[in-house]
DNA sequence: ACCTGAACACCGTTCAAGT
DNA sequence: ACCTGAACACCGTTCAAGT
């Protein structure tokens, strides 16, 4: 066949059907792309480095959507829970990519102006320079830790059906299904934002 | 050959060698472990389920290092936060197997007796049945977060060699080399007992 | 530049055949 | 019960050959 004369593939596409794969099963094989564009194999590597550039190119599609004008809220941390927010919603929308998110490194530039942002904002506010990293690290690890949370499958929390789990069978119950996620990362958050503030008034 | 008069494998060495594997590399694969113990692959397969099964033998010879003593501390608040430490020690002993316990589904009675024991202490001291699982919750996610954390090579916080980002890189600077991982989570840590505390005085 | 077809090394898993 | 050897379907990746 050669070369056709209008390209039969692009990036967009190849994201879209990789996105397409995960959000089914889980995850994504490059034949499989390849099957679903109707093509071959070898001409998806014509326009992507590997699987790990797909991998992020899953990654880019899925933080476009972190709304960057979180960060720019006042007072700050209004701004921090924002941007909290936004980012975990990004990841809830497809949670299946996120174990997949997690494996591969990070290589994005995007994300790092963010976090160059929030910097930015914190030193603004008067938080020791020391300070700073932790703090956003704590933020990060919550977000993602939920964003884990929310790809898991429910079923991992189910207690035991051997009835040798009854309390956590009851708490369980206790809270509505499908909101125990989106309620144990709402009570992180504000203990972090409360620990936050408390140390900004301590080192004013 | 045949059977042979001793077993040449069973699942420790199974399990220890899966793991060298995965602090070395990052991952294992059967054929690796097969060869690494002088056997052929399917021999493997008569001891375990699958590579599903081998990961799951992963998981227990990691969370068997949690100290379950960590819950019977009291007050309440110091056994959570005993709890969360040794839940994460587990973890940071072996970083790059962190990814891998992410992406299966746990099946681990073990597990979820710790989550029973949690769930029985924090009724016992007074919380609400409500909002017991939330607070586990928010627990879980801060240690997973901040395990996946350790498993992401250092330079994931690297500022953009452009100079781009020059407060993210002073900000790095600002933090000991290696500490910034566990003081983020010390925070969150802190955050998370802080905002316990609170709701428990509200609540009763 | 972009697609095909064929190739390579690797993987997980199964199974009949041996002791 | 436990190991071998061979097989199967699948994977990621590369490359020469075509237009």
């Amino acid at each position: 066949m050669g070369r056709p004369s209008k390209a039969l593939l692009d990036l967009d596409r190849i994201t879209s059907t990789a996105l397409e794969l995960v959000d089914e099963h889980g995850d994504f094989s490059i034949p499989q792309i390849a099957k679903r564009l109707g093509v071959q194999t070898a001409s998806v590597y014509h326009h992507v480095e590997g699987r790990a550039g797909i991998i992020e190119l899953l990654r880019a599609r899925l933080t476009a959507d972190i709304d960057p004008a979180g960060l720019e809220l006042r007072p700050w941390d209004r701004a921090m829970e924002a941007w909290a927010l936004s980012y975990r919603a990004a990841f809830a929308a497809h949670p299946r990519a996120v174990p997949l998110l997690m494996m591969a490194q990070v290589a994005a530039p995007e994300a790092l102006a963010h976090y160059e942002r929030a910097v930015e904002l914190l030193l603004a506010v008067g938080f020791p320079e020391p300070v700073v990293m932790p703090l956003i690290t704590a933020l990060d690890n919550l977000v993602l830790g939920s964003a884990i949370d929310l790809a898991a499958p429910e079923s991992m929390w189910a207690p035991a059906p051997d009835g040798s789990t009854p309390l956590l069978a009851r708490a369980l119950d206790a809270v509505p299904d499908g909101r125990r996620a989106d309620a144990g990362f709402a009570f992180a958050l504000e203990g972090f934002l409360a620990h936050a503030r408390r140390t900004l008034a301590e080192a004013g």
